[in-house]
RNA sequence: GGCCCAUUCGUCUAGUGGUUAGGACGCAAGGUUUUCAUCCUUGAAACAGGAGUUCGAUUCUCCUAUGGGCUACCA
């Protein structure tokens, strides 16, 4: 029978997420339930000095935002608790201990200032310093040291715990997304699996938590395909079983090069994670508060990396669940589309149940003061299908509850002239008259009148919407003047009139 | 610099040893809406380059170029 699928999204709480660890969330989310197995959070908080406090906070509000809750992780427990690194703290070291005992793994005593000198002195003279076979004779740790010297400075001095990289070995290494991937272990360095500080790097620790949560499966950025080798070993040094990898292409700018980082969302003016972050002096925007719907952004993200290999764009979770598989993710990086979010978040707007745009909408009118009558739900369904957020049924629609404090320019000279005032004064005349007050009669009577008078209807209704809207656009003019009503619309035309003399 | 990964329209991508190289976003034009947007139709737009294998390569191999990642007692 085979093992439940189990994968693990594994963040570190230096920070927001932005959308690219969003996406490794999401198609570990989608693997696990594909296959019906658990989807588990685990906080990889081991390098103290950049722990964030509220980062671990925003993951899970990302998560549950999105509709992609864990099975297992902190708040959460299961049966492989606890879910933060930090908590797990005392487990480490006995397995690096473990490695010590072995041989696999060696104390090492040299200080980031000796390392850091021979690395310059290697750049200057053209090489690259690396700590393995080629050279750790010649440094200070417990494979060129003698016994008693080795036993004082484990007393009396810091010290970190080194990886023993094997030398001249081949390693055939498999990626589900990339497949077979061949490396020289002579060009990898003895790795640091415990800090100075007690703590275990982040290669320790997660070889050892994935090997303890029963993880079968570990989807990730393809930032760490160069630790690849170094996981494979220790999984070999431990004689545990490795779960299958595969490693995703990275997210990259819009336009220019590397990868997606915070600034981009300032500099292009779209947001790159998926809530709003605040810093003491800075707040970076987010998906959720620029007014994007969590499905928009799980499809958005989805298809950005991964495809069906049909030409559907547009998936539910649910549906994403089902199609989802590992072979078609990409291998290259894909830059991220501003536009094409946009535009994804335009149909899930498109779908949404009206009472929610409605009720959004009111909320959005009474942030500015403003509580209409019952008008909302007319105005939401003739502005709703030019709408991609619900802010623009005010960026569009502002005029039906403030009259125009100026008109277009190039508009008005193209609408208005000596004519205009007779004719609109017609026009308030139909309006005044009119019982029945519903943009059909509306619409019969003044263009039965202007057929009839033969004026031709530019003439008439360019003025009229001008006089309305205060621009050449929005919603049908006579679905205009129905929901302003009989007397502001009379006002509105009032007030264009006496800008002509 | 070293190691690793990648390369199809501007962007996201499909695809095959022989295809008019398909779709989507965006862009342009036309239509609808006597406005604007939506919507509909149409269009422009790509196999990085060079060798090799082959009757034939966008597809397979190698080289080059370009892009990206990693190169910390960070993840």
């Amino acid at each position: 029978m085979p093992q439940k699928v189990r994968v693990r999204f594994a963040p570190s709480p230096t920070g927001p997420l932005h959308i690219g660890g969003v996406r490794t969330a999401l198609y570990n989310y989608l693997f696990a339930k594909k296959h019906g197995g658990d989807f588990l959070l685990r906080i990889e908080d081991t390098d103290q000095s950049r722990y964030v406090e509220k980062a671990e906070d925003y993951i899970v509000e990302t998560l549950n935002w999105l509709q992609i809750p864990f099975d297992e992780g902190p708040g959460n427990e299961g049966h492989c608790g606890p879910y933060r690194q930090s908590e797990r703290k005392a487990l480490y070291q006995q397995y690096a201990d473990q490695l010590i005992a072995t041989g696999k793994a060696y104390y090492a005593f040299d200080t980031s200032e000796e390392l850091e000198a021979h690395r310059k002195q290697h750049e200057a003279e053209g090489k690259t310093f690396i700590y393995n076979w080629h050279n750790r004779k010649k440094l200070k740790n417990s494979l060129s040291l003698p016994p008693e010297e080795i036993e004082k400075r484990l007393q009396h001095t810091d010290f970190v715990i080194r990886f023993k990289c094997p030398e001249g070995k081949t390693l055939q290494l498999k990626d589900r997304i990339r497949g077979d991937i061949e490396i020289d272990t002579n060009t990898l360095d003895d790795k640091v699996l415990f800090k100075s500080d007690g703590m275990p790097t982040y290669h320790l620790a997660n070889i050892v938590d994935d090997h303890l949560m029963e993880i079968t499966h570990v989807i990730r950025g393809e930032e760490w395909l160069p630790s690849l080798a170094l996981h494979q070993l220790l999984y070999d040094a431990f004689d545990w079983k490795a779960p299958e990898f595969a490693h995703l292409p990275l997210i990259l700018k819009p336009s220019g090069k590397g990868k997606l980082s915070k600034r981009d969302g300032e500099l292009g003016g779209f947001p790159v994670f998926p809530l709003e972050w605040h810093t003491e002096n800075e707040v970076f925007m987010g998906f959720r508060e620029e007014g994007y719907l969590p499905e928009a952004v799980v499809n958005m993200l989805a298809l950005l990396g991964w495809n069906p290999g049909t030409e559907q764009e547009f998936f539910s979770l649910k549906q994403l669940v089902d199609v989802f598989s590992l072979e078609r993710v990409n291998k290259a990086g894909a830059k991220f589309d501003p536009e094409k979010a946009k535009w994804f978040q335009h149909h899930y707007l498109q779908e949404m149940d009206e009472k929610i745009l409605i009720s959004g909408f009111k909320d959005l009118l009474a942030s500015k003061n403003i509580f209409p009558n019952n008008d909302v739900p007319k105005i939401v369904s003739l502005l709703k299908e030019r709408a991609t957020f619900i802010n623009d049924f005010w960026e569009q629609g502002s005029f039906f509850f403030e009259g125009p404090k100026s008109y277009d320019e190039k508009a008005f000279q193209k609408a208005v002239n000596a004519d205009t005032p007779q004719l609109l004064g017609e026009v308030s005349k139909i309006i005044q008259e009119t019982e029945k007050f519903t943009e059909d009669v509306l619409s019969e009577k003044i263009k039965g009148w202007i057929t009839a008078s033969g004026i031709g209807f530019g003439k008439v209704m360019m003025p009229l919407r001008l006089a309305l809207v205060g621009e050449m656009k929005g919603p049908e003019v006579f679905s205009i003047i129905e929901v302003l009503g009989k007397e502001e619309s009379l006002l509105r035309i009032q007030n264009l009139i006496v800008q002509k003399p």
